[in-house]
DNA sequence: ATCGGGCATGACAACGTTGTCATAAGACAA
DNA sequence: TTGTCTTATGACAACGTTGTCATGCCCGAT
């Protein structure tokens, strides 16, 4: 091993004991605060710890230690750098830090197996909790953990094939609520762009639409709706070819961020994007800039987060009430876009 | 213990190796896939390993292993949620997936003293690894954890009073770059819009911005230049107040993402975005769908990340050639908003 | 039949820490 | 003085795992 000769070995509390010239379990009280060492032995340790840059080996620790806790959750998200997954993110931290716990993170990239994969590399590292966004569609691999005792959130979509506790957004009811607003304005032919069927969100935001245009005695034109499409491009495409066609639709309702985005470049380079009603689910950055300002039905990712790691520590507490389903609610914020008349 | 009721503990090897009447030692082979194991055994194994739900424990095998590995490295970031650090974080996972190690991520927020706790908590947990978007403006209480082998990479600026790997952008040159183009669009007039100058790349790029003025033989005029911007908010103001002075410039360059966005902002307030020639520094998302779309240097987080990780990695591999600081380039995004002349 | 060598297996210690318990020293009352 | 109680301190085992080394077996060579 050459790198024994670069690095040398961090001191334990042994080093620190043998300098403070106090036993072992001495120095332990001390790192720990715990109480009934007297004040010149504490001194002491204090001064070695100092002098030799000691650093508590919180592994070792949690290895021993009566409660077991490693001071770390685990969070599994969509992609950390996607707007949506890295503000769930930064909500769960917030509320972690506070708590002296450190936040693991990874992206399951919509891929069954690498949540999978995520899951057990953090249980194997012996996370005290686990937050999940999840990509695949039955969580029975999960049990095993939680029966080890690992407290389990979900959030954005719900957990499949079992009972846990999930923070989830109102994605049928902001839909509706949109419906209703496009209809305020006069629209009655309103197009649908979903994203993959498969994933639970993007159903719930159909049936939205479907229930939503129900509500308003609205039937629905299979011509007008187009699902399956993610990422920006598909969406582009899909915009233009459901405006080509005869009786187009007045108005469009878009079930998702990147869709949102395709169907205002379509607008836009067909030159429709002052005459066709855009709103779009999920808010955009820089949306009140553009021409005009999208109108949307904005999610609370950071409202979602904060929850999710608030019940998560409320089970880690002891809470043992059964599993729950909070829904978080959607926000329409009205920028010119989904006002335009037909 | 209440908890004990409800949560069982996880098995451990003991347990496995019970269950298939092998010592302990035959399951640690098995479980870490050693050759010299009868296929007899290593059945009994497994069988007994699927039975239990047996989990590995990375953190106390690590505890003994003669490489003490944690597998595991610490990203300080200003915040995982800003576009620019969770491009960032998501490059720097994707190298180290590959290796089969995980992220701990945290946000310091541009603050000192959460840089250093981060860092510590990290540091607590063994990390092989960090990564560092620092906000600090002296290293050397990472000294203790780098002779202790840590690995040490600093992400978007330069450490401070200690010599270590660097992947930084070269600010100079794109700023300097951008005023040659706004020159080369006949503009001599330009105003310059920086963020908080205590912040290293702020200051390179304010640097940037008169060297490429002299280049140019323009003299820099004081009442052209505003500093310590940050956020969108005072830019914005910062802009108005510069356009409403007497001969105000013709273009204006700024220094950040939110101080592009506030001056974008301005001017479509002021009615001047078609008039005044705007170049930000950095991208921003979206920025080719404003009207007009924006022109920017843009800078290639996924790059510096991937080029950290493989740095930090490298290094864990033994290397031990002298830090080094390394560049990496920037790319001039033309979108109109940069060639509007004068 | 005996020996040596190779191979599968296990006993035991150790990693750095904390929980448990014993012990020594001091305080105080009788 | 003696005995009891309290308090500070430390010895030792244990957490779940891996490194080291010993043991016992089988095989082939002598």
């Amino acid at each position: 091993m050459t790198e024994a000769v670069f690095a040398q070995s961090r001191p334990t509390m042994r080093d620190v004991a043998a300098q403070a010239r106090v036993s072992l379990k001495t120095v332990s009280r001390v790192v720990n605060g715990e109480s009934g060492v007297s004040p010149r032995l504490a001194r002491r340790v204090l001064a070695a710890c100092e002098r030799l840059d000691y650093r508590h080996n919180h592994t070792a620790s949690t290895l021993r230690r009566s409660n077991r806790r490693s001071a770390t959750i685990g969070v599994v998200l969509e992609d950390v750098s996607n707007p949506f997954s890295s503000a769930l993110h930064r909500a769960i931290e917030d509320v972690a830090v506070q708590r002296g716990v450190l936040v693991l993170a990874g992206s399951s990239d919509e891929d069954e197996d690498r949540e999978r994969r995520l899951v057990f590399a953090f249980a194997s590292r012996r996370v005290d909790g686990l937050i999940i966004q999840p990509s695949s569609h039955d969580h029975r691999y999960l049990l095993t953990e939680r029966k080890a005792g690992t407290a389990l959130v979900f959030v954005d979509r719900p957990p499949a094939s079992i009972e846990a506790d999930a923070i989830l957004t109102d994605n049928a009811a902001g839909v509706r609520r949109g419906v209703q607003h496009l209809v305020a304005h006069g629209h009655r032919r309103i197009g649908y762009l979903g994203d993959t069927h498969t994933i639970a969100t993007a159903g719930d935001r159909h049936r939205g639409y479907l229930d939503g245009l129900a509500n308003q005695r609205i039937e629905a034109d299979e011509r007008l709706i187009r699902l399956d499409l993610h990422g920006i491009e598909k969406a582009e495409a899909a915009t233009s070819e459901l405006l080509e066609q005869s009786n187009p639709p007045t108005a469009l309702l878009t079930g998702q961020n990147l869709i949102t985005i395709g169907a205002f470049r379509a607008l836009r380079r067909m030159g429709l994007h002052q005459r066709i009603a855009l709103l779009g689910f999920d808010d955009i950055l820089l949306a009140d800039l553009l021409e005009p300002g999208i109108t949307v039905i904005a999610q609370d990712p950071a409202g979602i987060g904060r929850m999710a790691a608030d019940v998560l520590f409320r089970r880690l507490d002891g809470d043992r009430s059964p599993a729950q389903s909070h829904t978080v609610p959607t926000r329409m914020i009205t920028r010119g876009s989904g006002e335009i008349p037909p």
